[in-house]
RNA sequence: GCCCGGGUAGCUCAGUUGGUAGAGCAUGCGACUGAAAAUCGCAGUGUCGGUGGUUCGAUUCCGCCCCCGGGCA
């Protein structure tokens, strides 16, 4: 009998929704996305997104239905994908969750811990207050306020520093300590889950092939109707590979090409990363290092 | 053919008043609890164009040769 979940993971350009795709063709599945920037409405091409046809195939959840306005997350994405569990498991279809986000995937296996949502009023005034200070004086703010979480982080880290300084100043308790509980997990940790590993050098080959393929696809006036929006460029979707250089290059201070590379080269780096943290925090997933394996995966699972 | 500039890490270049060298990028490794396509930490790499000479010692100074720019003819 098929698996009721399923867990497909990779790096970025693996071929990860192809798979997906398949295996929900195969055992009468829905895809549902694991992936932090497919989530955003906005960006279709440069994410990366299945196609309306590739949509065709099977259901597909969590693709798409976020503004680019909106600061999505960890948390959003659990309690959404929770929802989907639900109701896939209530009609008795099975569910393919596929994405590169490794986090997403941890959050589901592990459980995230319990903390209150920063109200959006406080997120802006530490953010205000943050602006044009340099990283070392957060982080001197912080150890001040919040030795405990301090202790934790590095004061050449703004992002997290950030984050804990808003923490502690909505709930007054330090981030560290909550984080010493987690809620229960979501998924657990029986559900067959694969890591798609191509070589390496093949992998960078087929990143650079799709960026150019995303161009041609339309990538740049999908951007400049982004750009055109006036959004906050520290949003999530603002960050999305390719976007921050190809608005440069919109308005005129990087070349197509130059903006190209750097588009690039940000997912070989990211790329890499997702290497990483699969390696050391994903542990329980199955590498499939070739197209065989993926094929003998798909049998294996509607066997 | 002559003159000038240059040949140093995968790339762009710095440097050594003679004691065999270094940044950025690229690459690799790592961390990771609500922005994770983010954010942050660590690391290696060289026949210093070739060859002869001077020197205790040459990537550095000198000669010759090769290659790449630019100029003159």
């Amino acid at each position: 009998m098929a698996p009721s979940i399923v867990l497909v993971a990779g790096p970025t350009a693996s071929g990860k929704s192809a798979l997906a795709l398949a295996i929900a063709r195969r055992i009468g599945g829905a895809v549902v996305n694991a992936d932090s920037m497919q989530v955003y409405r906005d960006l279709r091409i440069l994410t990366a997104r299945p196609t309306p046809e590739e949509e065709q195939g099977a259901p597909h959840l969590l693709f798409g239905h976020v503004d680019g306005a909106e600061n999505y997350s960890v948390g959003r994405w659990l309690q959404d994908f929770r929802s989907r569990l639900d109701e896939l498991a209530a009609s008795g279809r099975p569910a393919i969750v596929a994405g590169g986000t490794g986090m997403y995937f941890l959050a589901a296996l592990r459980g995230l811990s319990d903390i209150p949502a920063v109200p959006a009023e406080i997120r802006a005034r530490v953010r205000a207050e943050a602006k044009g200070r340099a990283p070392q004086e957060l982080y001197a703010k912080l150890r001040r306020l919040d030795p405990e979480t301090a202790a934790r982080l590095r004061e050449t880290d703004p992002q997290r520093v950030l984050r804990a300084l808003e923490v502690f100043a909505a709930t007054g308790t330090p981030l560290a300590r909550m984080q010493q509980e987690r809620a229960p997990p979501l998924l657990d940790g029986d559900c067959p889950a694969f890591f798609l590993a191509p070589p390496r050098a093949e992998l960078y080959a087929r990143i650079e092939a799709r960026f150019d393929k995303m161009l041609a696809a339309g990538a740049l006036q999908e951007v400049r109707q982004l750009a055109a929006r006036g959004l906050d460029p520290a949003l999530p979707v603002m960050r999305a590979h390719g976007v921050p250089h190809l608005i440069g290059h919109l308005e005129g201070r990087l070349s197509l090409d130059e903006a190209a590379a750097r588009g690039k080269a940000d997912t070989r780096h990211y790329a890499k990363r997702q290497f990483t943290f699969a390696r050391h925090q994903l542990k329980s997933f199955v590498w499939l290092k070739s197209e065989q394996e993926q094929a003998q995966v798909i049998e294996r699972v509607a066997a």
